[in-house]
RNA sequence: GGUCCCAUCGUCUAGGGGUUUAGGACGUCGGCCUCUCACGCCGGUAACGCGAGUUCGAAUCUCGCUGGGACCA
């Protein structure tokens, strides 16, 4: 059974990157119909909040990832890594290393100044049982330190392929700081081993960490999971994904207008070879497989989010799309027209409005204003306020006849009277919605903007 | 500073020694579609980071360099 989680840490909402990460386990687990946990890593008591978590879980049921299991939070399960670090001790494959925060800090700065790997010094890897209990009866904080295998560590990464580690690339690292908490590849380790995870998916800014959650997994008598390191969003310079990029949390995306179904989709497709690129959520659980990635760094596209978010928004049924933005079901033909020419819910809102005012848009009115004949415009407009149907074919014939406007003319005469927009739906279409005292309501504005006096 | 990862059109990718005038998608540009915008259709633009090596032949294999990223604190 696989087995996978996502485990954000609770100290700001949920970034896409790790939006990213959250959707690839939970198409993975359902792809193999396996289960799909949640862990709160909240073990940085002082940056976690609880406020972040619910944002967390509000982001994750948004974008339709249910867990199967948790949240689990990390600073719930302190005994518990407590309980291991002991085991380990026991085994003597940790130790408690008694030098204080300056003297480390002495000490890498000093390999700075030398341009040398700062490597804890093993300074209290071998002290004899009588110091330790002598330095703890003084009171001297303490941290637990992993005893490292002096061995290179080797693993097949899902994504990267074989991966290989030298000897020293880890060295004799904290499990437990002096306050008792667990380090956070302690308590990663502690619990990928005990809730069973099978597959680790996560960003690849983890890579380097792996070795040294692997050790602790040898150090239990455990194999290891097997890992997956998908490549990370960066900005427009290939920097890692942040603020000055625009928008970076999912909840930015949401205000903004996405569907969770292009989000969920795009978040799914990029940095991947799939056949095709616009799916919802079951092809994409369907043809899903890590083995499709790509293991360099994405550039997060704004402009392929919004083609797809408008592919959603086509394909979805009208009166469904309506009430996603709040409205009655009943606009569903409202919404149908004007969706083509929006990419976001946002978008669609203003095109909405001309169904439920009387407004003219000034570039309107100054592209009638434009024309020459002023008093046969004027006759028009009269006309069409008029008009009690709904048949614009009919409507325009009526017009055309002794008109002496191009046809142009008289189409963008109609849009402005009927839309109070230069550009948007088929005419068709709006003649046939827009309430008719919305559209002598813009007859009458424009009829008084051409009485007074122009500028011209 | 050390270790690790990555490198094909602007972006995401296909391609894994000859099948390639390097394919697709998004974007962009042009045309068509009885008004605009959008949709749709048709067409165009645009890429193998650099240098060695292996080979009859390299975008594809090897090494180096450069560039970007990550982790270690």
């Amino acid at each position: 059974m696989v087995r996978v989680r996502f485990a954000p840490s609770p100290t700001g909402n949920l970034h896409v990157g790790n939006g990213r990460t959250a959707v690839l386990n939970y198409l993975f687990a359902r792809h193999n119909r396996g289960r799909f946990i949640l862990r709160i890593e909240d073990t940085d008591l002082e940056r976690s909040e609880t406020l972040f978590e619910d944002a967390i879980l509000d982001d994750l049921r948004w974008l339709g990832l249910t867990p199967d299991e948790g949240p689990y939070r990390q600073s719930e399960r302190l005994d518990i890594y407590r309980t291991y670090a002991g085991k380990l001790l026991d085994k003597g494959l940790a130790y408690k290393c008694f030098c204080s925060k300056e003297e480390l800090e002495k000490a890498r700065a000093h390999a700075q100044l030398l341009k040398i790997p700062p490597r804890y010094s093993r300074n209290c890897r071998n002290l004899s049982a009588e110091t330790v209990r002598g330095l703890e009866a003084r009171g001297l904080p303490f941290v637990l330190r992993f005893k490292s295998l002096e061995r290179k560590i080797a693993f097949r990464d899902v994504i990267h392929g074989e991966m290989e580690f030298p000897a020293d690339h880890v060295d004799d690292f904290i499990i437990m700081r002096a306050d008792g908490v667990a380090s956070y590849n302690f308590a990663a380790a502690v619990d990928d081993l005990l809730m069973d995870v099978t597959h680790v998916v996560r960003g690849s800014d983890h890579l380097s960490n792996t070795p040294k959650q692997i050790m602790l997994f040898l150090a239990f008598g455990h194999e290891p999971p097997a890992y997956a390191h998908h490549s990370l969003l960066m900005g427009g310079d290939r920097k890692p994904l942040s603020k000055r990029h625009g928008a970076t949390t999912v909840a930015e995306f949401r205000a903004l207008g996405i569907l969770p179904e292009a989000m969920m989709n795009y978040l799914a497709i990029i940095g991947r070879k799939t056949e095709s690129e616009f799916m919802g959520s079951d092809s994409l659980r369907e043809t899903f497989s890590l083995e499709s990635f790509s293991s360099s760094d994405v550039l997060f596209d704004m402009e392929k989010l919004l083609w797809l978010n408008k592919e959603h928004m086509r394909a979805m049924d009208p009166g469904a799309l309506a009430e996603r933005m709040g409205l009655p079901e009943t606009d569903r033909e409202k919404v149908a027209i004007v969706r083509e020419n929006a990419r976001t819910l946002s978008e669609m809102r203003p095109l909405l409005a001309i169904f439920d005012s009387g407004d003219v848009e000034e570039e309107g009115a100054s592209f009638l204003s434009s024309l020459k004949d002023k008093r046969q415009i004027a006759a028009l407009l009269a006309r069409i306020a008029e008009g009690n149907h709904n048949d614009f074919e009919r409507l325009f014939k009526e017009l055309e006849e002794g008109s002496t406007l191009s046809k142009k003319e008289l189409f963008m005469l109609l849009r402005i009277a009927i839309s109070g927009r230069k550009k948007g739906p088929p005419l068709k279409d709006l003649y046939r919605l827009v309430p008719k005292d919305h559209l002598r309501e813009r007859i009458a504005w424009l009829e008084q903007r051409f009485s007074a006096p122009l500028d011209a």
